[in-house]
DNA sequence: GTCTATATGACGATAGAC
DNA sequence: GTCTATCGTCATATAGAC
């Protein structure tokens, strides 16, 4: 296997298993067990654990565009132009949420690098987290001018209804994986948090 | 110092630094320093580092009630008896984000305990967020009876609600300490978010 | 109850052969 | 590019004196 292969196939052993046990959870000894190949091929492509800390968040942060390929999704731009916001929310709230069920080691791995703090976790949060504000935001105030919906701080309503959906991948993803207290399948929850959300800021 | 309160010392010193960084980003050296003890009285209290942890799980399970006290507030009981639906949901977010706010590591500790999988660590949540449903939903079906919400699952609108709260805290305390995005009281964000769940679900 | 000293093993990281 | 062997350090846990 050739040396970018390699790199690349260590990188994401490692991002599987942070993702599982944390940071401090996971061994240099595992991951290179987890990727086939010796303790010392590990120091070789990554100089030290942090070295390899490093390289997922620069390697996340170039598939940023990919983390959000719903904000690019044509029928949500459609939805958007033709200003029919239950199609906006819904479809909004539908690929967030499929995104967040397809990747939950990605969703695990934000969660603890935010606990433990790591500073280039936090770019990484404000950058994204600034973006989908400004993208749902701007849509909410187009609205409020055209007089859809109430005069409310638009980014309460972004908090509100990203609350939603977060909080429900969230469950799903750490506290109720076996789903005994909410059995609902994404298109449910996503019809059901758009509908709420909407009533709660028309006008 | 006699037995007991040592114990109970060390005890709380661990709680808060597994909350600052998690079970394994903990060792038991730095434990018995903050506690002002050397480390094999750490092991004199705790047989080991797991049964350190599983110490933390009983005490906080047994504070269980003191976890909830708004599910008995005076106020929020009162207010669910004369069916003021605003007053009913503005306390309860009002009271548990400050609860967030003032026992933030708490949360960081739940959070660490979910990611970190202990078998116990799902026992609690499971009993709580049970709990929280049974206690708002039951109020929600009460309310559809009388006809003054609309036929939603109950547990839906649940899952919304605490989802805007729990987000806003989780916010607040992971990803924008410094609140860049949404800056915002407890009782500005507890009134929009119950204006929004109401609007968002009355008949 | 509390300490110092230490056993035992795991972890991150390196050396050097192939 | 890959391995085995190993180093120094740190972590959990114990022994034994006071």
């Amino acid at each position: 296997m050739s040396g970018g292969e390699r790199r690349e196939q260590i990188l994401e052993t490692a991002v599987r298993l942070f993702s599982q046990n944390g940071f401090n959870g996971t061994t240099t000894k595992e991951i290179a067990a987890a990727a086939g190949v010796s303790e010392a091929m590990v120091f070789r492509h990554f100089s030290s654990k942090d070295a390899l800390y490093e390289a997922i968040l620069d390697t996340k942060s170039c598939q940023g565009e990919s983390q959000f390929p719903w904000t690019t999704n044509k029928v949500l731009l459609d939805a958007m132009a033709r200003k029919d916001d239950y199609e906006v929310f819904y479809n909004i709230a539908l690929h967030a949420m499929n995104k967040h069920q397809s990747d939950q080691g990605f969703m695990r791995l934000l969660l603890y690098f935010a606990l433990e703090e790591h500073a280039l976790a936090s770019k990484f949060f404000k950058e994204f987290v600034t973006r989908i504000y400004k993208f749902i935001g701007d849509y909410i105030k187009t609205r409020q001018a055209d007089g859809a919906m109430r005069d409310l701080e638009p980014n309460i309503a972004v908090r509100a209804f990203m609350g939603m959906l977060l909080h429900h991948s969230l469950n799903n993803i750490l506290w109720d994986k076996k789903r005994t207290v909410l059995n609902i399948s994404n298109e449910e929850a996503a019809d059901n948090f758009a509908t709420i959300l909407l009533n709660g800021i028309k006008k």
